[in-house]
DNA sequence: CGCCAGGCTTA
DNA sequence: TAAGCC
DNA sequence: GGCG
């Protein structure tokens, strides 16, 4: 039924921007004189600010070198210098508040004596972060050149006793063998980073081991399996049935191939590719349309295309050449993420082997350029130029930790969201820092969060669950099959869901062939760059998502124009362009734009180029006009074309961009927060969310309790540094700490031991007062948050990580901002935008809910009472009630809220 | 034809 | 200021 | 690219 159109996905179709542009101009003028001269002022400031700025410039070197006199950052890590007095201040003796067990102290001494031995935190940090000399040495010796320590003649003592000092305290039990059963072949080469970075630390003294120790006792899953706080640790899993997927495995892409294919029934045809059964990994410049070319292609030559594996039916897998460079990939792949974004097991209960649970040996992997010389010679070709042939030692997967990791895999919603009755929410600045004060953490103190952790979310185990369903006999297949076990966590199921893909049996299965096309289409525009890029990557998107979501299966152009004319809310998104391309779809089976950017073969190198971090479309294009074709030519010859942290990200590219399973995210969250003493949230973005796999973890910390200006992140950081546990940096902001203020670190961090990834990690630090809108901000996901502040936007207000504030504007430039709303907490937010609480895992660009409504496809019914499943027809219905009494009351709301 | 979130680092 | 990222 |  009704589907749910999006309202805001970008453009100002809002029906009330325009109406508030006018009345923006009225309150503007409205507010009080003293604002308005305020204003005045605000913008002379911002004027004077540029002169100096452009004078600044002007004095270039010689005024960044005065700024930066004075202080040793020689690196210009720390932007920040002496200047604010903070750096050579900053007591670092209490890290942290007490933990609330006996470790409290220990850790604590752990802290003091690091500080002791490093005078100079701030220094010191500059020195352990300080990537230059990593980078140079990177390209020279890729396994230890990432070590952070960088010999910089300081005081090695200072790194030993920061070392040993941390040791020691945790050497509470320090038993024999630290490193368990290491298996000998290759221990001493493949020795990790953080075992270098540790080992030359310890080196003077200690000895690496203790070292390698401490980080194992942070992670308590030392060898002996110590383990800490998992009380109830909910391993066993509801097993879970998995539908079985309805009818057959020819999901709607037989349905638009019967437009113009005689195709007719199957196994029986005898064409060239007869006894073929090819399953098609999507992945690489394999794409949804390429998939489509080759189906065509294959079935009418009487073969079969699918994209699962079927052991015992599937002749071979075919895919992208330039996978057999990045196997984890592959690996990845038949681990059970389909790279179909999470639909989500968090919310569909476990989508397990989406692709088909694992990859058994004898089935040959060959290159999508074979399939391609069959199809342009309508013979078999013999495949020996075409295999693409796994590594020899695909090294067994680590297991270890997964119990620990599964105890910590079921959190991520939050605390937060009991709602208050009234006066809770806002209060001015100054009865909020009171309040704070007097002890009503809005927030979540964290015993508090520990124990909303702790319960366990609808069907968040899936995790574990999902795979625990089928999955027992396959384990050791999946070892000695060499791919998918990376992942024990992950499914692996036979000959179980065969068919049936990202959707679950209700809704939005629809349409799916076009929509990922289109979204094809909307990655290439990105790719491609240029002016609106973002908008047409959002247009295009925006447009998939309507169709999958339209609840109806089109097989038909004019069914679309019928709903155009009829219906036009339900294809709201569906413009003049997409229509175009959606048209040929339905009449021949192809995009034409689509067709014609996947064949230009620059755009494919582009499109790989991307996938670096930090290099965009104007630097991918660089490259390509330096003449650079490949990732290997990168590496090779382009290095130097490349910034600081896109460098970092290629050494890494294998590893990073992959995402990891949940509960490898948990895991990194657990080292965190526990070096961070365990003063923070944990992890937001797609984490809390409750999505199955993260692309990275995303950390919030907050002070410990009465200690607001400590220096807890910087201190942390140092640690994780020190620890091995960061293995690189790309961006620090905000240190050192200065109170009131927020910092954030993005880097590289990767968990001891063996056959472990390097993942991203962003680390975030944030003021109490501002916490709210950080742990808001930092959950996501980025297409809530757009339409969330565009909003607050339309209601006159502005939101962000530092607060919701009112705003006046001039022609929609802003010309005076009010001090922020004070929130306590995340909900706060929501009410003061008059807006309904979302759970973290309803803030997903779209729909989600198949979750809660076992009844329809459309529109969610719960308890009787008809939940708006966007936020934007939340938006909509709010700004309809609001409406008149905006229009009312707009004069004394003005008034109504100025101090400053 | 203007707008599409807002804030931050790096070069 | 532009590019890139969250 | 879509919307108002
Ligand atoms: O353009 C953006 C990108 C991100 N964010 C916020 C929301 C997001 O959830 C959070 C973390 O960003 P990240 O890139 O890690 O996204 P994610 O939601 O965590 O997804 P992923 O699993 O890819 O990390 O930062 C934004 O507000 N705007
Ligand atoms: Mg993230």
């Amino acid at each position: 039924m009704a589907s749910s159109p999006s309202v805001y996905h970008q453009g100002k179709h809002n029906p009330f921007t325009q109406r508030f542009r006018k009345i923006d101009a009225i309150r503007t003028a409205l507010r009080t004189a003293v604002a308005e001269e305020l204003a005045q002022q605000t913008e002379e400031r911002r004027r004077e600010t540029h002169r100096v700025n452009a004078e600044n410039k002007r004095r270039s070197a010689t005024a960044a070198a005065a700024a930066l006199d004075g202080k040793t950052d020689s690196s210009g890590i720390f932007p920040g210098r002496d200047s604010d007095g903070y750096g050579s201040e900053v007591s670092i003796s209490v890290p942290c508040r007490l933990g609330c067990d006996g470790t409290a102290s220990r850790t604590r001494s752990a802290g003091s004596s690091g500080g002791r031995a490093v005078s100079r935190p701030r220094d010191r940090l500059v020195e352990l972060l300080s990537t230059a000399a990593c980078v140079k040495q990177a390209s020279a010796s890729p396994d230890k050149a990432f070590g952070w320590r960088v010999d910089s003649g300081d005081g090695p003592e200072g790194e030993q006793e920061g070392a040993s000092g941390v040791a020691s305290t945790c050497g509470g039990r320090r038993d024999g063998h630290d490193r368990g059963p290491t298996p000998p072949p290759a221990a001493a080469s493949v020795s990790t980073e953080s075992q270098s970075v540790l080992a030359s630390a310890g080196a003077k003294g200690g000895g690496a081991k203790t070292g390698v120790r401490f980080l194992e006792d942070i992670l308590r899953l030392g060898p002996k399996g110590s383990r800490s706080n998992d009380a109830g640790g909910a391993l066993p899993n509801p097993k879970r049935k998995s539908h079985p997927r309805r009818g057959g495995c020819k999901g709607e892409a037989s349905r638009t191939q019967t437009h113009k294919k005689p195709r007719q029934g199957t196994g029986a045809v005898s064409g060239p590719f007869s006894g073929l059964s090819l399953c098609v990994v999507h992945l690489g410049s394999v794409t949804n349309n390429t998939i489509k070319t080759f189906k065509r292609g294959v079935c009418d030559g009487g073969g079969h295309v699918s994209m699962r594996f079927t052991p015992g039916d599937t002749t071979h897998i075919v895919a992208d050449a330039s996978l057999a460079a990045s196997w984890e990939k592959l690996d990845n792949y038949f681990s059970g993420w389909g790279g179909v974004d999470d639909l989500d097991d968090a919310v569909n209960g476990g989508r397990v082997g989406l692709k088909s649970g694992m990859m058994p040996e004898g089935v040959p992997i060959v290159s999508n350029e074979w399939l391609s010389e069959c199809l342009r010679r309508s013979v078999v070709v013999a495949t020996d130029a075409y295999r693409l042939i796994p590594p020899p030692h695909r090294s067994a997967p680590v297991a270890a930790s997964s119990a620990a990791a599964a105890r910590q895999q079921q959190r991520s919603s939050t605390p937060d969201n009991q709602s208050i009755a009234a006066g809770g929410g806002i209060l001015p600045a100054a009865a909020a820092a009171a309040a704070a004060a007097a002890g009503h953490i809005g927030l979540a103190s964290s015993t508090r969060l520990t124990a909303a952790r702790n319960e366990v979310r609808g069907g968040s185990t899936q995790g574990t669950a999902g795979q625990s369903t089928v999955a027992a006999d396959l384990e050791s297949m999946a070892v000695k099959g060499g791919f998918g076990a990376r992942n024990p966590d992950v499914g692996k199921k036979r000959h179980t869901f065969h068919c049936q893909s990202t959707t679950n049996s209700r809704g939005h299965a629809v349409n799916s062939e076009a929509a990922d096309m289109l979204e094809d289409l909307a990655k290439l525009c990105a790719v491609r760059g240029g002016d609106g890029s973002v908008f047409k990557e959002r247009g295009f998107k925006n447009a998939a998502g309507v169709l999958k979501r339209l609840g109806v299966q089109i097989t038909n152009i004019q069914q679309l124009k019928d709903l155009r004319k009829h219906e036009p809310q339900r294809v709201r998104g569906l413009g003049d362009s997409v229509m175009k391309e959606l048209a040929t779809f339905y009449e021949e089976g192809r995009m034409y734009r689509l067709d014609e950017l996947e064949a230009d073969p620059k755009l494919k190198c582009l499109k790989i180029f991307q996938e670096v971090g930090w290099v965009g479309a104007v630097k991918a294009q660089q490259l390509y006009d330096q003449g650079i074709r490949s990732i290997e030519d990168l590496r090779t010859k382009g290095l130097h074309l490349l910034s600081e942290q896109a460098q970092i990200c290629l050494n890494r590219h294998e590893d990073i961009t992959q995402r990891m399973p949940r509960s490898e995210a948990a895991e990194i969250e657990a080292v965190v927060t526990r070096v961070a003493q365990s003063i923070c949230p944990g992890a937001c973005g797609s984490y809390r969310r409750g999505k199955s796999h993260c692309g990275d973890v995303d950390v919030l910390i907050r002070p410990p309790e009465g200690q607001e200006d400590s220096p807890v992140f910087d201190d942390l950081i140092k640690r994780l540094v020190e620890t091995g546990f960061i293995t690189d940096k790309l961006t620090l902001a905000g240190s050192p700490h200065k109170p009131g203020k927020s910092q954030s670190f993005m880097g590289i961090c990767k968990l001891p031991g063996k056959g472990r990834l390097h993942r991203r990690v962003d680390i975030k630090f944030y003021p109490t007062s501002l916490f709210a809108f950080a742990v808001l901000y930092f959950t996501g996901s980025s297409h809530f948050n757009r339409s969330m502040r565009s909003f607050a936007k339309i209601k006159g207000l502005k939101l962000s990580d530092k607060g919701l504030c009112r705003v006046n504007t001039v022609n929609g430039e802003e010309v005076h901002r009010f001090p922020s709303y004070s929130c306590l907490r995340e909900e706060d937010v929501f009410t003061a935008l008059g807006l309904e609480w979302r759970e973290p895992k309803d803030r997903d660009g779209v729909q989600v809910q198949a979750f809660c409504s076992k009844g329809e496809g459309g529109a969610t019914e719960l308890s009787g009472r008809v939940v708006p499943v966007t936020l934007e027809q939340e938006q909509q219905h709010q700004a309809l009630l609001e409406q008149d009494r905006l229009e009312a009351s707009d004069y004394e709301d003005a008034e109504l809220q100025q101090q400053e």
